[in-house]
DNA sequence: CCGACTTTGTGCGTGCGTTCACAAAGGCTT
DNA sequence: AAGCCTTTGTGAACGCACGCACAAAGTCGG
């Protein structure tokens, strides 16, 4: 019966041990003192309070190039997503087998929703797609969508919608590996943006504002 | 001339406006008290801060679906990420065409490292290949990477790993959709573990577990 | 069967981040 | 030009989460 202790596990995650037995201690007692937590029990709790012992209906809607990554993506089985519908707006892509699914027209999205009780919907559209997919899959009654598409969507408050930006994670590391090249004296930290800001304002057609596209998608 | 007060952007934001008066504080006073931020202005320096005004050299290493999808997104050129290589170790993709870059051969990464200063490194590589791959581009003076192989790499202290995992948003998704349902009195909370893990210690071959890849890629 | 040892579970103190609240500052109106 | 109004920037209070430290509990060796 392979055991582990907090002491270990907390060391593994790079966190304290004590904050690591409280938060396990929310799920209930699951160790046993003196020896530790019994792995394969521990893990069994911790996979049920995430809600990863259910399976959960994945509908992919958009089969790009990031509709195909995800479609064939071997974390969702395994964690109990099964995704049962891909659909797209293309006819060129309708029809066309992946991952043992057959990829199906925009125009079944509510019945597909409906027969195959899909739960949560994944969005993999152009952004300008986006909104009519989302409006269509709150009427059919999706309540949990995963978007990817760069656009913010406006949903009624009962729907639950996470955002994923594929270049936020990019961001990070350019904002630290900004930070050790300061530190180096590699570039100056001065601010640049009064000439700029000047000729803006100076010059009547302000047609070049590239520091303002830099922050929306 | 274009202004935003900070009560206005928090509640955008959905935050407390002192809170977001104090974040932007520390960037410096760049507000003009009775008035508000220019919009302008203060989109240019939080950029600034944030990095977004350099440009950043990636390179894409696996040119599947994923890094595909990533070598196409718009989000990367308008933040100031330069996609400029796609290398691959499959011969069958090497010469290919995408977004405006020629794939190129694996082969070839430390010259490509080199010669156009790549800053960044994108791993959307099978997970077999990461590792590797990350010690090649670590060899090679890449000091940031992006990993979406589902693996922990391994790197000295000096470099920055962020791990992309595709389905932990999905799982928050689920995890919520779990917790309505508890709500509904749909699922009952009960734990079926006992029977599960007494079966297991009985039978001697403890052939399923299916619980135990539930929480690993 | 008992005592020593190990490790959990948790009350309590501390420190940090968030929020409140207000003085300072700048613009706008009369 | 002067006073009013709006909004910033920040000192001070609050609250929550983290970490320490220890009693409770259970195991293992003798």
């Amino acid at each position: 019966m392979a055991t582990v202790s907090s002491e270990e596990l907390a060391a593994a995650a790079g966190v304290n041990s004590a904050k690591l037995r409280k938060d396990l201690s929310h799920l209930g007692s699951y160790g046993t003192r003196g020896v530790g937590y019994e792995v394969e029990y521990l893990v069994y709790q911790i996979s049920r309070a995430l809600g990863l012992t259910q399976d959960w209906v994945v509908a992919i809607i958009g089969v790009g190039n990031l509709g195909r990554a995800l479609s064939g993506y071997g974390g969702f089985a395994s964690r109990g997503f099964r995704v049962a519908a891909l659909l797209d707006a293309d006819p060129g892509v309708v029809g066309a087998r992946l991952s043992g699914l057959t990829v199906e027209h925009i125009d079944k999205l509510e019945t597909v929703v409906k027969d195959r009780e899909v739960s949560i919907a994944v969005i993999a559209t152009p952004a300008s797609a986006a909104q009519a997919v989302c409006d269509r899959l709150v009427d059919a009654g999706v309540t949990s969508i995963l978007n990817f598409a760069p656009v913010v969507l406006s949903v009624p408050e009962t729907v639950d919608v996470r955002k994923v930006d594929l270049s936020i994670e990019l961001q990070i590391l350019a904002f630290h590996e900004q930070r050790k090249a300061a530190g180096n004296g590699k570039y100056d930290d001065y601010d640049e943006y009064e000439g700029k800001y000047r000729s803006l304002r100076a010059g009547d057609p302000p047609d070049s504002a590239p520091y303002i596209q830099a922050v929306d998608a």
